[in-house]
DNA sequence: ATCATTTGGTTTATAATTTAAACTAGTCTA
DNA sequence: TAGACTAGTTTAAATTATAAACCAAATGAT
């Protein structure tokens, strides 16, 4: 049967649900990374990175690889429950 | 694998998508069933529905039921296609 | 050495989208 | 005939998404 939850907002975006997914699946995921998986702009992934940081769903770790800036990410606890919930609730459009 | 094919934009929103699912499992609904379903407000199931009705997603016919404007959606050919190539889409975001 | 290019990002400005409150138009009830 | 209800649509503000422009440092070519 049909049933509608809310779906989280902030996972219900291309390409956040893009870099929480990928992040699911790997220990880390640089920027570089994320950047060629998802095919996004550097921009945009920047921007959607920040807002899956500020909601707790992702860390973020900012250091210094060969002399240049790297950014490594992995996924929060909070972040597999966010994504398992928004999984579950996305079964209830689409009837799986 | 993962993998992240382009998410239908009309489809990939909270209230179209339910919408869409709704229609896809009956053979017409109309505006208040959609209403009570989907527990939108009247004036987001409205626009919803004119843009899936201007995408040529969802058929709408308007008629008068009981002195009444009725409101009768089903959905169409085109939003069938569209709708399951989005549920394949985001299988590729979800590991399904 | 210096100028151009590349790396690895962030900021900002615009465009598009979402949403609900306000509105419309007509009907029913007393 | 006034008030409340049905069945929607329009609008206007708020939020979101996106990419272009920007930045600082490192590297490469001459």
């Amino acid at each position: 049967m049909l049933d509608f939850k809310q779906l989280d907002p902030l996972l219900h975006n291309q390409l956040r649900l893009a870099i929480v997914s990928l992040l699911m699946n790997v220990e880390e995921g640089d920027f570089s990374f994320l950047l060629e998986k998802t095919k996004a702009t550097k921009g945009n992934l920047s921007a959607q990175l920040t807002k899956l940081k500020d909601a707790g769903y992702v860390e973020v770790e900012k250091s210094f690889k060969n002399n240049y800036p790297h950014t490594s990410c992995r996924i929060s606890k909070k972040g597999i429950n966010a994504f398992e919930q928004y999984v579950e609730a996305l079964k209830g459009y689409l009837d799986l």
